[in-house]
DNA sequence: AATATCACG
DNA sequence: ACGTACGTGATATTT
């Protein structure tokens, strides 16, 4: 039989440092048990023990700090974000049934020291987790001990017995005992022998094995006389240190192994990860609702016992449209085909009608009450509204007077939080499970299956809609995101699902025949390759590809990654010249890429109509960009030539031309607004070159003085500020010393004083915030700022500068999308927007039409925000998506 | 499911 | 001293 004992407080401690914040909804930081939950299911998975326990310190003093005061006396308390979740672990542990110790007066470790000997003497072993190397000297043929570390983000995991500690350290567990009291220990404050370090100590040790051995010999021991003499003057303190290094092993504990038996997790467990939002956690122990699952105070409001009724005939569907039409808003959910609907409807304060429209059951004209219940004078609420409008749409019906969308509002009052699905929303919100939820596939209601089943949870997911209106449309005002919300996004809906329908067409024969180039392109470098290489391996393996260039070839290895030596372009540029198959590695990655994502991704997706319809993702991004998937059509090459002929194969309908309109840096325009810099306020108003006036100013070189590689390097300056830079990526990207690339940023944080305040107050005020935002008020949280970690941290600072630029701009275009679609519209012009690429929009026009929409587009991208410099937008028009771009 | 790479703004 | 720029998505390989 087996038992596994945690440490509690240093598994804990470990996972709050090595995880990046993160908190629920409420502001309850939860990343500490959500690493120590982590690390305990692999560590159970992995070992399967018979009984699983945890210890926790207390916060008493022990015998140590009563004997020795000073006995971790410079630790610093505990921070406040750690410090909340101890009792949130026990709540947890609690509920998952697994027994934890704690005992006045003595320290985890005491209790496992215990706990282990209590094991052995019950025939029982035992296998302590611990990241505490202290515990090594519990270490016996049937103790064992997890050594638990954190690198990189990455926890692992050394299994300790006797004999690997021997091998690393060269003598018995116990005699850690021994080192700890020669060398002391920084951490819990304890000298050891002053002026005997580790190194001293380990050959000591190795040598003599303990304490007493030692001064059995001294002064005859060999070793320099200095720390002879060190030795002999620091015994007393020697002697204390290895009873504070001393971990008990008969505190007085009352523990039997058998007691600690795993158990099953208790009914409470579900719910607690429920509000602790531990979604991945609820899946990976495979937790089943519970029967009775406790209803939370604030959903008690929401009846879903509501009767359903069915609407089968056209008499009593006019009935319901005139309620409809009076109400302040109905809430709707539709199956993705159309073919079912739920509508409810508030129609007093104590009155709530829930109507089910189904196709299979109507007998009157089932499109005439879409059209109507579709059309303005209905004012709707939904939940991805924009998908439902392409359903519409493309259905032939009307898309009018949706009001609110309930997936958009919460992207916008938290927009890291990843999923917006119904459910997780729901539970987020409310702490509460959806009644007779069923587990669907996302938003999307299948009615395969038990009908009953599906129905029940089609009408639940419609009600929760309705809840969250409730709750989000108040948070909306409260955050000032009314402007951003009802005039921006859900505007937007519209937009881009007309968008989505109308696609862009595609070269497919172009496309094909650039297909085949590629292919023989890439089988001849293939050959090539292992022609120089001498053999032949999977090149797309960066795995292989290592073994051959590195190991094979013994070219000089650049940087590692986790799995081996890095092989990306960056590497690879450096050894160009090394050999020759270094430049055909690079030209068969191009090549690869470009065939697989570009031409065979591409053709995978033209639809009959020639056309690829790409779906635009409003609730992805932390900044408030679009993103586009199946396919992307954000990241159609266009740095090299080769690539930008992909662009040429994106062309308009027969008679129409593609119309390009890009704002002129406009990620910089808004660094200078925001920040208020006035010299490169002038910069932008003077109408030079942005690169050359900043290279002229942070260089001090006249303006036509600047050189192509000055310009170059002040670009990539430019750049940086906007991402948060650092000496050593700056220096990285245009291949200067670190110490160059400090002066430069040096320089030109000098000259570009705004900017440098920007960059201090901005971080400040995100740390008192918790938040930074857009000029429209769109808000990223940011528990990052709040990390006593370097690394995450920093992160947080430089999002903290890079957001509010890189999201106004979102904000900007994507009421420059709204505005240029009612234009065109009011115009009377055919124009149809079809992509957008971040700081680019590109319309599909008659060619006659060609001239005046683009100088409309030109006109609404600059109208849309007055900014101390101007905002300025280029429009240019071709035969093909490369040619548009002027 | 995670990792490495590379396409875009 | 830490490790190294912001935001995305698709593909292929490996676990």
């Amino acid at each position: 039989m087996k038992l596994m004992v945690i440490d509690g407080n240093s598994i804990l401690n470990r996972a709050f440092y090595g995880i990046r914040p993160l908190t629920t909804r409420e502001g309850l930081y939860t990343h500490a048990v959500y690493g120590f939950l982590s690390t305990m299911k692999r560590l159970t998975d992995e070992e399967k023990p018979d009984a699983l326990c945890v210890a926790f310190d207390r916060r008493e003093p022990t015998f140590r700090h009563l004997e020795f005061p000073a006995y971790k006396a410079q630790r610093k308390g505990m921070p406040e974000e750690l410090a909340m979740q101890l009792p949130v672990m026990k709540d947890v542990l609690d509920a998952m049934n697994v027994p934890r110790y704690e005992l006045a007066g003595y320290e985890a470790d005491d209790l496992i020291g215990t706990i282990s000997r209590k094991c052995e003497a019950a025939a029982w072993d035992c296998v302590i987790v611990t990241g505490d190397k202290d515990s090594l000297q519990l270490i016996t043929g049937h103790t064992t001990v997890k050594l638990v570390s954190t690198r990189m983000g990455q926890t692992t995991t050394k299994d300790m017995t006797p004999e690997t500690f021997r091998e690393e350290y060269g003598f018995d567990p116990i005699h850690i005992i021994d080192l700890k009291a020669l060398m002391g220990d920084s951490s819990d404050n304890y000298p050891g022998v002053p002026g005997v370090g580790e190194k001293t100590a380990m050959e000591l040790i190795q040598k003599y094995e303990s304490v007493d051995a030692i001064y059995d010999k001294l002064p005859d021991v060999e070793a320099k006389p200095a720390a002879i003499r060190k030795l002999a003057e620091g015994e007393a303190s020697a002697r204390q240190s290895y009873r504070l290094a001393t971990i008990l092993t008969d505190a007085p504990l009352e523990f039997d192994p058998q007691a600690n038996l795993r158990k099953a997790p208790s009914d409470a467990l579900y719910p607690l990860f429920l509000k602790l939002e531990f979604n991945k956690l609820i899946e990976a122990y495979k937790l089943t609702p519970p029967a009775n699952l406790p209803v939370a105070e604030e959903a008690k409001e929401i009846d879903f016992t509501v009767t359903a009724e069915a609407v089968t005939n056209e008499k009593q569907a006019e009935g319901l449209l005139t309620i409809w039409r009076e109400a302040e808003h109905v809430t709707l959910l539709a199956l993705p085909d159309l073919s079912g609907i739920i509508v409810d409807c508030q129609t007093s304060a104590s009155t709530a009608l829930s109507s089910e429209l189904f196709f299979t059951k109507y007998d009157g004209d089932w499109n005439a009450l879409l059209r109507a219940l579709f059309g303005a004078d209905i004012r709707k609420v939904s939940h991805n509204v924009k998908d439902l409008m392409r359903a519409l749409l493309e259905n032939g019906l009307p898309a009018l007077g949706f009001v609110f969308d309930t997936a958009l509002a919460a992207y916008l009052v938290d927009a890291t939080a990843g999923s917006y699905e119904i459910d997780r929303l729901f539970v987020s919100y409310f702490h509460h499970e959806l009644p007779k939820a069923v587990h669907l596939d996302g938003d999307a209601f299948s009615m395969l299956g038990d009908t009953a089943t599906a129905e029940a949870a089609f009408h639940s997911y419609t009600a929760a809609v309705g809840a969250l209106y409730e709750a989000l449309a108040p948070a909306i005002e409260e955050r000032q995101l009314h402007e951003l919300y009802y005039s921006v996004e859900l505007p937007l809906c519209a937009v881009l699902a007309k968008m989505e329908r109308a696609g862009v067409l595609v070269d497919r024969k172009a496309l094909a025949d650039f297909g085949e180039v590629m292919e023989s392109r890439v089988k001849e470098l293939e050959r090539r390759i292992y022609e120089r290489s001498g053999e032949a391996f999977n090149i797309n393996s960066p795995k292989q590809l290592g073994t051959v260039l590195f190991e094979k070839l013994e070219l000089p290895h650049g940087k590692k990654t986790k799995t081996g030596w890095s092989t990306n372009a960056d590497v690879l540029e450096k050894l160009r010249w090394e050999h020759p198959i270094v430049a055909d590695v690079l030209e068969y990655r191009q090549y690869a890429k470009f065939k697989s994502t570009y031409c065979d991704g591409l053709l995978k997706v033209i639809a009959p109509d020639g056309r690829i319809h790409t779906s635009f993702q409003m609730t992805v991004t932390a900044t408030g960009r679009l993103s586009s998937t199946e396919p992307n059509l954000q990241n159609i090459p266009t740095r090299t030539e080769l690539g930008s002929e992909f662009r040429r194969m994106f062309v308009p309908a027969e008679g129409c031309v593609l119309v390009d309109a890009d704002y002129s840096q406009i990620e910089l325009r808004l660094l200078a607004h925001i920040a208020d810099d006035k010299t490169m306020q002038d910069a932008f108003r003077s109408g030079e070159d942005i690169h050359t006036v900043t290279a002229s100013q942070a260089f001090g070189v006249p303006v036509e003085q600047v050189t192509k590689e000055l310009r170059s390097h002040a670009k990539a300056v430019n750049f940086g500020i906007v991402y948060g830079i650092s000496a050593f990526s700056l220096a990285q990207d245009i291949g200067v010393s670190v110490a160059e690339a400090k002066a430069y940023i040096e320089n030109y944080l000098a000259r570009f004083s705004g900017v440098r305040n920007y960059m201090t107050n901005v971080v400040e005020q995100a740390k008192a915030a918790g938040y930074v935002e857009t000029l429209m008020h769109r808000r990223r949280a940011l528990p990052e700022l709040a990390a006593s970690n370097f690394q995450t941290r920093s992160f947080g600072e430089r999002v903290a500068l890079n957001m509010p630029i890189q999201g106004t701009a979102a904000d900007i275009i994507k009421l420059a999308m709204v505005r240029v679609d009612e234009r065109l519209r009011e115009e009377g012009l055919q124009g149809k927007l079809i992509l957008q690429v971040h700081d680019e929009l590109i319309v599909e026009c008659p060619e006659a039409e060609a001239e005046r929409t683009a100088k409309l587009l030109e006109d609404e991208m600059e109208r849309v925000m007055t900014l101390s410099v101007p905002l300025t937008a280029e429009a240019h028009w071709g035969k093909n998506w490369l040619e548009a771009k002027g």
